[in-house]
DNA sequence: TACCAGGTGTGGC
DNA sequence: GCCACACATGGT
């Protein structure tokens, strides 16, 4: 899409495939908040605030280039809805979220998020990752950058179990020791989708559904579909006696490159129509 | 109050 | 490989 980089903001030609609440709503990433103007969003260590109203929008930020990319912003989504189905659920999740992007996230935080998000409810995920952040990250200008895999390494499970994080604090202080001891998160670049993935699966708190969620957000990787409990609901008649594993397949196997993408129009789409009561 | 949530680990087969 | 079950916590 068209945009202009200024040294504290981008500034966003309109289209209908920018959507801020979209994007941030859609489930993907846990740190935004809604504010008077529009949404503000922390990234690692990164700060920006989308604004604006139907018309032109204002990505302000300290850091342009850094957020150019992470709001997929060189990707042309046109091509992508134009080439989904335009019938049936897929054709009306699409028109409901066109304004999605998949962001770039980073690989750790992406990593340790979706363990925090297994079996567990968005709001209390946000806050449990907030708490974590306050606790072990690096102080910001008015907020907390998300902690280093060294900062999370040095802190056990009890710590993890006070933030609130369950039965996964256990997953937490493993994993992030894993990484800090030389997990190598960058080298899965290199790699195929499904290389990658079964590296992933290694990790404490990974499952497939976690796994592809991270492929998805941290890797750029859109040939996996995230199989989780609304998915599973949407898709129970079609694949009513495969596995969440299977049905991932299957529809890999159906959308390829695109997957991705379709499951986060359709996810988006079915989890607002049930909060609206749809 | 029960049920549920962007599931995973474990033990048993 | 698949299945059943346990698992912390708090939102609804």
């Amino acid at each position: 899409m068209q945009y202009k980089l200024f040294d504290d903001k981008i500034v966003l030609e309109p289209s209908d495939t920018f959507s801020e609440k979209a994007i941030f709503e859609c489930g993907q990433v846990f740190r935004y908040e809604k504010t008077e103007r529009g949404y503000r969003i922390i990234a690692t260590d990164k700060k920006a605030e989308v604004i604006g109203d139907d018309g032109r929008k204002t990505i302000l930020t300290d850091s342009p280039t850094f957020f150019a990319n992470y709001f997929d912003l060189h990707t042309d989504y046109d091509i992508i809805l134009h080439n989904l189905s335009d019938d049936g659920l897929l054709g009306e999740a699409k028109r409901y979220g066109a304004g999605i992007r998949i962001l770039k996230q980073d690989a750790f935080e992406t990593l340790i998020s979706f363990i925090i998000s297994a079996n567990n409810h968005i709001p209390r995920i946000k806050a449990i990752i907030e708490r974590l952040c306050e606790g072990l990250g690096e102080k910001c200008d008015g907020y907390y950058a998300f902690p280093t895999a060294a900062a999370m390494a040095a802190k056990d499970e009890s710590y993890y179990a006070r933030l609130g994080a369950g039965y996964r604090a256990g997953y937490l202080a493993e994993t992030a020791r894993a990484v800090a001891d030389g997990f190598d998160l960058e080298g899965l670049r290199a790699l195929s989708t499904e290389q990658a993935r079964k590296q992933l699966l290694r990790l404490k708190g990974v499952g497939g559904k976690v796994a592809d969620c991270i492929l998805l957000f941290g890797y750029g990787r859109t040939d996996v579909f995230p199989v989780d409990t609304w998915i599973k609901k949407v898709y129970a008649e079609k694949y009513g006696d495969c596995t969440p594993s299977q049905t991932a397949a299957k529809l890999v196997a159906e959308y390829g490159k695109l997957a991705g993408y379709a499951q986060q129009y359709v996810f988006y789409y079915k989890r607002e129509g049930e909060r609206k009561g749809r």
